[in-house]
DNA sequence: CTTTTCTCTTGATTTAAATCAATACATTTT
DNA sequence: AAAATGTATTGATTTAAATCAAGAGAAAAG
């Protein structure tokens, strides 16, 4: 219960068996069938989510009922409304499950002791902000600067998983396009 | 001297005057001029800084020549490329002063150092990281879910000061737009 | 196993933004 | 003070993406 998890934390920050028990206490488990709701806008946001297993998404929806993809989740990932988790606030972003999914969630009560009581955490924590933001950061230079075939091949060569495992449509509305746009991306790059 | 900076960093958590005064000893002062560089593309950010007075831009610039402007900085702000900071790859970005600007730096090295012989810099770390990144998760999510009309009026109410410090055609290129596409963008909301 | 839903593609048309071009005004620079 | 540079607006035209619409194949549900 809870390797992958506890091996991504392992690889970030190394543990004593101490410090995995200890930690261990502070972990749930949850499990979630295709399309079921781990979030909804609206909420507050009491947990984050490491993906043990399955596929999830976070996204908005705006007033025509369209959905906005923010995020996509697989094994090895963190999802949630970080936002709505860290202020308290109404999240502002829906999370359900693309594939049946196998959660660990870390509840903000237990985020918060962890800060005090082990260190370590802090440093996982960081090292995760740090890389999400500077993956994020990455995605809105490619949305500013690149087309959207440059785009769609960046997408597909930085997460190749991602671009399989999720229906095409999703990825349209990750990259903020149409189905039938991104279609066309497709088919101008496999043309040339 | 650091006054800004020191208040920045106890703003969000709060030093003892031994640890403040250790805490100064790894840092040091810039001063730029109007367009000046901080950064250039290709090089190794070896330092982020916090401004302590001016204004600053973060950008790339695309085959064309054209610059994508990617951050805002003014007083009590950090700028750098990140990415480059933390993995000592080259960066993507340049940095340069869009007013005459007075700088906080802190190195790679005394950030490291600062880590281990300071644990309430790996807070303020962590603070400042995730604050960067639930900034940037809302400007993305305005790119994808929202209509010209609302990022703009989104940027003003959320920023006045740099929409009204920086010139038109930089917000333009910040929010991915020609000069004349934002030019119309704020009639049509005048008009309305 | 068969009906329904989901997924993707393609075509025609509309719509929104980029581009090209000109001008006016403000602010630096010399 | 004059020249040069930077900034914002407006108009005409082109270009790219959204929308509307239809259909075909695959996957899921009954």
């Amino acid at each position: 219960m809870y390797e992958l998890f506890l091996q991504h934390f392992n690889t970030k920050v190394a543990l004593t068996a101490e410090e995995e028990a200890l930690l261990k206490t502070y972990l749930t488990q949850k499990k979630l069938r295709r399309k079921q709701y781990l979030l909804q806008s609206g909420d507050i946001c009491k947990a984050f989510a490491f993906i043990e297993k399955g596929a999830m998404k976070s996204y908005t929806v705006d007033d025509a009922g369209v959905e906005h993809i923010i995020q996509f989740g697989i094994e090895g990932w963190i999802i949630a409304d970080l936002y709505s988790f860290l202020t308290g606030e109404p999240a502002l972003y829906n999370v359900d499950a693309v594939e049946d999914a196998e959660l660990v969630l870390i509840s903000k009560s237990a985020h918060d002791a962890l800060l005090k009581v082990l260190p370590k955490y802090e440093t996982y924590t960081r090292l995760n902000f740090e890389g999400a933001y500077i993956a994020m950061q990455r995605r809105l230079t490619s949305i500013i600067s690149n087309s959207l075939e440059e785009r769609y091949e960046q997408f597909t060569a930085q997460y190749p998983e991602i671009a399989q495992r999720f229906p095409q449509h999703m990825i349209a509305s990750y990259m903020g396009l149409t189905p039938e746009t991104l279609s066309r991306v497709r088919k101008r790059i496999s043309v040339k």
